[in-house]
DNA sequence: AGCTTTCATCGTCTTTTTACGATACCAGAG
DNA sequence: CTCTGGTATCGTAAAAAGACGATGAAAGCT
């Protein structure tokens, strides 16, 4: 059932997310309120430093990411939920364990946003 | 006494901030926390709003953003506090009134933190 | 001196965020 | 099937954010 493990030494291991240049406006009403949640989801040092990991890494990460942070597991699974219903993140259940990637497309909105200040 | 009056119809307000090359790092511990700091000044979208209407302005604007905004005036007076706070914006009395104009080097900061991502 | 305008701050309330332990869930090992 | 390890979710508590009206302070006008 193509189980689409975890790549073992590629560049990334981002499943082919969309790769194609964006197009949408960079500011007016709407904008205002996109920025200002991609921001509010990076708004913490422990979801900068998972999105941080998570572009870093070679292979998928899962929750290895709760060694790398001060925080108690749960904690740590809210702030991927916070990354993840922003967009800025994915995850995949592997297995007993979740794969997470950045989403590459979100990244790149968010930074055309800030550059366009 | 040189009363600082805002420039009628110059290229911007700005009072001449630091204009140099950031060279300070662009990832680390200390710098998830200010990223995060920055991201979270900007993580309301009245506040998104302020900073892009103090950048297009050619005059300073003074509390002309509350007319902007569809908040009470002491709102709007906490958002232009929180983004002072994080150093993006500086004021500065005028007489009766007072003027608000972004740091640029600090909204230079915050591109350089997010491209970096 | 009074009055008005402009803005900041205070006090309060409501909502959201952050954090944790406890618990539930699910897949794989034995 | 039972146990275990890896995650998510729930419940809860504390803290912070957001919003507003009321009040206060300073400047300018009459």
């Amino acid at each position: 059932m193509k189980a689409l493990s975890r790549q073992p030494s590629q560049e990334a291991c981002v499943p082919a997310d969309d790769d194609r240049l964006d197009l949408r406006p960079v500011e007016g009403k709407g904008v205002d309120e996109e920025l200002a949640a991609l921001a509010k989801a990076v708004a913490h040092p422990a979801r900068v430093r998972i999105v941080r990991l998570l572009l870093r890494r070679t292979s998928c990460m899962c929750g290895d990411i709760v060694d790398e942070l001060p925080l108690a597991q749960s904690t740590v699974s809210q702030h991927l939920k916070v990354l993840k219903a922003a967009g800025l993140i994915r995850g995949e259940v592997e297995g007993a364990r979740v794969c997470y990637w950045v989403a590459p497309r979100t990244v790149r909105r968010l930074k055309a946003l800030v550059a366009a200040l």
